[in-house]
DNA sequence: GTTTTAAACATGTTTATTTC
DNA sequence: GAAATAAACATGTTTAAAAC
């Protein structure tokens, strides 16, 4: 018996292999809510879940975008129930009452919601979503699966946990409802995030549009795709020397380091977690009030350590996306929290 | 004035364009030890850290291969110091003793050592290893920090912990000697983690060979590279239908889920944590005695779910790195440690 | 056996573009 | 404004090939 391996399991195959385009409509599915949510089971699979051994706690829906605060007080690690993912009978429309299709990070926010202690992995999340959504599609492109980690990890309503399994096990990863989404029975805008895109102006003429393909319909309601093409992304310049648009680099290490400051070292990278206050130390490089894109030359990656001495014991002096920029102040050891105003990521900024 | 944006600071390069190659040499590194490591601070930096304000402890250097227990007897939260690190002046050859140049996990072991509560950043990592290795070549190619990467995630002297840094803020992700590395003074081979490399037989004529290139010199000592090349891999099916190698999946929800065990749910996902003695429900589907790889066919990825019912709350039934195989078994819930046997990846399998 | 190097891939983070 | 989508990139995991 050939022992075959499970090959074609792979999730995204962006950066790999060019992947065919696919289709929006998945018939196999038969959705039954709304077009891009399935039933919260199908309904050739319905009768299943009356044979496991929880019983549905009669509970109300607490997912809609506007209701702020609902019913809904659970602990941190409790899960929430509601009679709508565990009782096939209710009404389906109370879910949702705005139009068009519902939005990832409600969608996550309801797969997660459910789960025991508001958590899954992200295999988890992704079976749920191709069992009760039709975000994902059934062909080829995995699209939706970016998607899903786009809103997980922008969303401060998200939350990733690691969890130690035992001695010598590797940790396991979930992502969880922070308690706020759970107090608040929904999540916010995923979008918040989004910087104030002044940072473009600086730029000029750096033209470091990467021509991204347009095969898929964007956000908004799909109510007419399809209109204008192309509509205004017509600068295209080949040759450039292309500028990365963000380079995500590590967090800071705040753990109780830096106990060597040294005037001397500069620092080049600083983490979302900290981003102190821009201090002097930007304007010794006179780079002041810059909010998108914070660097020095292009070209002085490597060769910046050769003359700034020999780091502090914790290694922590690397670059740091400029969206989160600012130097680490070297006077202030141990300085825990000091993240503020602008350079508090939007997904940060959640209400209590 | 321009806001250049740090462009420049890739570290990998891999899967998106054709990197450049590079050579092995560094010049203004001037190595003073065995041709891959540096002096723990190159000669032109090595008076900075007169004017750290943490005296150096006189310790000793416990990073030798062969030496199986050390005085070092540290607590996890306490920084190991030994005397190479922080005196310049002492002798350097007392480190190593073996021929060649250092391996990876030693060099990683050493800059861990140093490193406040014994744990680093991945940046961190990189930058140590810039300044006091020549691994990190200057040129373009980056498969040094893929080589860090690599022993990092492989060797269970090395293990990754998140730290939460309050409330909203992303946790940090650092690398941290395990205790065991630390009671011991040093990691042990990280090829311990590798396969039988039985399962490669039941390929047959798969062919699955990637072509990977061969550029750089590779493992053992290099005394005289660039002798026998192209030895026999010579097999190169081109259009055959790519099976890919591996597929890494993510690991296993263990903390109390599977509360609702239904003996129809198709278990599709097995983690490296869980990895339950292999059980009927192996044999139920014939595929017993399995250990490189374990699958149901090529292409049964998103229709499997379509006939195996609704996943239970946790979500977790997805697949699973064949390497790792084995079924959840549905009539054992909350089975916390199931680890045995070929099941455990050889990195976990370090003495306590 | 060991190590290095390359690579495939999964996962997490962020920006950009387009659409509404 | 919000959302979906694409993409670049960093990071983590694993396999494979080549050299020792
Ligand atoms: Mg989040
Ligand atoms: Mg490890």
């Amino acid at each position: 018996m050939a022992v075959p391996c499970m090959g074609s399991f792979t999730t995204e195959g962006k950066r790999q292999l060019p992947q065919e385009v696919h289709s929006d409509w998945i018939g196999v599915h038969s959705p039954v809510f709304k077009g891009d949510e399935l039933s919260e089971f199908p309904a050739h699979l319905q009768p299943v879940h009356a044979v496991h051994n929880i019983p549905p706690s009669p509970l109300s829906t607490i997912s809609s975008y506007e209701s702020p605060e609902s019913l809904v007080l659970a602990s941190p690690t409790m899960t929430i129930q509601t009679v709508d993912q565990l009782s096939p009978g209710s009404s389906e429309d109370d879910r949702e009452d705005r139009p068009g299709p519902t939005p990832y990070s409600h969608l996550i926010f309801r797969a997660l919601k459910d789960a025991k202690d508001n958590k899954l992995p992200l295999q988890g999340i992704y079976n749920w979503f191709e069992r009760n959504t039709d975000k994902a599609k059934s062909s080829g492109s995995k699209g939706w699966q970016n998607s899903i980690r786009h809103n997980l990890s922008m969303n401060a309503g998200f939350e990733a946990v690691k969890e130690e399994l035992g001695p010598g096990k590797k940790a396991v990863n979930f992502w969880r409802l922070t308690p706020e989404a759970i107090r608040h029975g929904h999540v916010q805008s995923t979008t918040r995030y989004r910087k104030q895109a002044s940072a473009r102006k600086a730029l000029g003429a750096n033209a470091r549009a990467a021509q991204r393909q347009r095969t898929e319909t964007k956000g908004g309601n799909p109510s007419e795709m399809a209109k204008a093409r192309h509509p205004n992304a017509g600068h295209d310049e080949p040759n450039e020397i292309y500028r990365p648009p963000q380079m995500t680099l590590p967090p800071y290490p705040m753990d109780g380091h830096f106990s060597h400051p040294d005037p001397r070292v500069m620092p080049s990278y600083v983490p979302p977690a900290l981003a102190p206050p821009i201090d002097n130390a930007l304007q010794r490089y006179g780079m002041e009030s810059v909010i998108g894109c914070t660097n020095l030359s292009p070209t002085n990656n490597g060769s910046f350590y050769e003359t700034m001495g020999a780091a502090p014991d914790n290694e922590a002096f690397t670059l740091r996306h400029a969206a989160h920029a600012g130097w680490y102040s070297p006077s202030s050891d141990h300085n825990i929290g000091m993240m503020t105003g602008s350079d508090v990521p939007a997904d940060l900024h959640h209400d209590l």
